[in-house]
DNA sequence: ATTATATGCGATAAAATAGGTCGTATACAA
DNA sequence: TTGTATACGACCTATTTTATCGCATATAAT
């Protein structure tokens, strides 16, 4: 319970690392200074490009550079782009669940849920990173 | 992220359910009644009784009724004692983590952890059961 | 004795996560 | 203009975690 994917922890490694950074970096370059598989930073980097953390440029001297605009993005936006929905229970998700109709602890957990998700959604990029 | 799993929920509803019943209740009987596989809900309530959470009677018309003292139990308490230890990351779980010499987001990330932390402790079994 | 229950170990199945391969596109630089 | 370092993206494999099932045993009520 409550873990964060590694795709998530990569990519704030990743972000706070390009926000102390000048120039742009490569993705082989952050997996190695941060002992990351690169293939692995390499997806990350690609789908923060994907979703406009990061600026991408290709060709040799290329590289990833930060948006400074993301800096308001709260950690639930950043997690759900990354990670995909969150929720502490599949009916939180919309996802299906059998238990549906004789479910006896949907508010309660509901109420939790929503608490842990306000306080993530107070958490801003800029808290983490730069 | 931040999903609790079966085995926490289907205890959480059996202690919800026991909690609102005079007699005792079969494991048979709370699996039917909310859709939960018998086999899976068996060993959830053995191990609450081990965790002693529940009072065991074995035997024809046995079964399990809930302790009245555990209606203070936090809701960290609770989970890690069904689903074992809580985190956001590997290295607030004291497990290994070759990041671990060059992350560069430890200290934020314990911080959330420790919020969202904060809050389960908040939470106690009476306030979702009982 | 028979039966309905709990106990406990282990096996298997399914799903999620993590990591890897490969071919393509792009752009710099010699 | 060609070689090379980079990003892009689709697909695949391995590992780990979660979920589920089976079975043999102990216990106690009838």
């Amino acid at each position: 319970m409550l873990k964060i994917t590694k795709k998530a922890e990569y990519a704030l490694i990743a972000i706070k690392h390009m926000s102390n950074e000048e120039s742009i970096c490569s993705s082989n370059n952050i997996a190695n200074q941060y002992n990351i598989p690169k293939e692995i930073m390499a997806k990350t980097l690609q789908k923060l490009s994907r979703k406009k953390y990061i600026n991408a440029i290709k060709g040799p001297k290329g590289g990833y550079s930060i948006k400074n605009t993301i800096k308001n993005v709260n950690l639930i936006q950043f997690i759900e782009d990354i990670e995909g929905p969150i929720g502490l229970s599949k009916c939180l998700k919309n996802e299906n669940c059998n238990l549906i109709d004789c479910c006896n602890i949907k508010d309660p957990i509901k109420k939790i849920n929503n608490n842990i998700k306000n306080i993530l959604s107070q958490v801003k990029l800029k808290d983490i990173a730069f």
